[in-house]
Formats: C-alpha cells, sequence, structure tokens
DNA sequence: ACGTTATGCAAGTAGCTACTTGCCTGTCAA
DNA sequence: TTGACAGGCAAGTAGCTACTTGCATAACGT
C-alpha cells in the first residue's frame, strides 16, 4: 500500500481523482497531461490504476465499455495514525547494546 | 517522503522508534533481528536512517561516538490529510473527452 | 455488419533501489 | 598509546519498477 503512494504519478492520479471522482480511463490520461503535466501513456496510467486498485485506494465500475473509477480514503486513515499514537516515549540511553551485527 | 515509507524495513525502524525513541545504529540494528526478525547488516540500516533523514522522518543528534536516532511524526501529518480533506464531489459522467492519448 | 471507441494483456527494456563488501575515521577505556 | 567500539564512505551487484510497444477484446453508433 505505501509502495502504491510511493510513486508521484499514482498521486497525482489520487489528486484527480480527489477533484473529480469517478473519472474513465482516458479522462484520467487527459487531465493528468493537461493539468499535471504528465506526459504518461495510457497503458503507463493503466498500470497505475491496477496498482492503486491492488492497494485498495481505488475501486472500479464497469458500465458498458466505461470504467469508472472512485477513490478510497478508508485504508489511507490507520497507516499513519500507527506511529502518531505513541512516540512520546523519548529515552536517550540506547547503547548499552553493542557487539551485535549479524554479519 | 513516501517513498521513504516505501521499504518494509524502514517502517520497522520507525515501529522501533515509536517503542523507544533515541535509540543508536547498532541498538537499532539488535533490535530489528531480534523483534522483527529481519537480517539486515549494519550498512543497510545506516542507509535506511539516512533515507528517513533525508525524508525528515528522523532526526539524529550526535553524543560522543554515539548518534542517537529520534523519530519526527511531523511531517505524516499532512500527507494524508491531502486526499481526505476533499474525496466527497462524486460525479458519474467522465466519458465526454475521449481521443486524447498524448502519444 | 462494420468501423470506432475504451480498455485489456503480455513481453521487453531502462532506470532505480536495496543490499553487500571493503576500508576508513573518530571516540572511549585501560 | 593501543586496542576495541561506534559509525561513515564508496563502489559494485541483484532485483524490482515504471514505461513502452504491439496486439487483442468488448461495447457502441451508424
Amino acid at each position: 500500500m505505501f509502495k502504491a503512494l510511493a510513486d508521484p504519478t499514482r498521486r497525482a492520479i489520487l489528486d484527480e481523482l480527489t477533484e473529480r471522482n469517478g473519472q474513465t480511463l482516458f479522462e484520467i490520461c487527459g487531465r493528468l497531461s493537461a493539468r499535471h503535466g504528465l506526459g504518461s501513456s495510457r497503458q503507463a496510467i493503466s498500470q497505475h490504476l491496477d496498482v492503486l486498485q491492488a492497494a485498495g485506494l481505488v475501486e472500479t465500475r464497469r458500465e458498458g465499455r466505461y470504467k469508472f473509477h472512485h477513490i478510497n480514503t478508508a485504508p489511507l486513515e490507520p497507516i499513519v495514525a500507527r506511529w502518531l499514537s505513541k512516540a512520546g516515549t523519548d529515552d536517550g540511553d540506547g547503547a548499552g547494546s553493542g557487539g551485535r551485527d549479524g554479519t
């Protein structure tokens, strides 16, 4: 899921779907090159959408020869909370376990 | 920054620092192999820490021959809110702009 | 039926990324 | 000072990832 967010093009796609949910592949293609200045081909976008769908961030709805893509922000919420929840246990020692390397 | 989160080892490091902030490189090494079952070498972890530091997720404090690593969750908050804030503008059309490919 | 439109699948390629290996610098203890 | 400890730098390698190219399939309009 994090790997899906690692790519700038995929983040731009999410930006696009946030602005206008339920777009087709061709519309995403056009808007990406027009509004984000990305010159990716149709297949590239299609593969990106596959990755986003596999990550659960995008859901698709088939309708005739069109395929609409909808953003799903549900998986985004717990991922960061995992590190935000704690992260107040400052220590300062940390030097008592030397000698392990694994090589 | 997203690329820093894309790697499982780096996420494990963040987990470790969340549990015990201010660890040294060697302690992180030992705890990763002990608690997370990761057999990464010292240099590998060092490079991961460099990436996390470049992403602003980890800050370091030098003290003698020790170097303590502290997690910084500040950059994590706005990244997801970017897509969570809107994402209610469902549309449904989206087929009116065919013909653009860019190739 | 026929051409067009919208999308899908698969193989191949180039660039990136994580990891290793080897050596070096600085710090602490005796 | 000497040896051990903690960490750093740099080059090389293997696997992954994004992208391209080419063809195939299904729905729609006429």
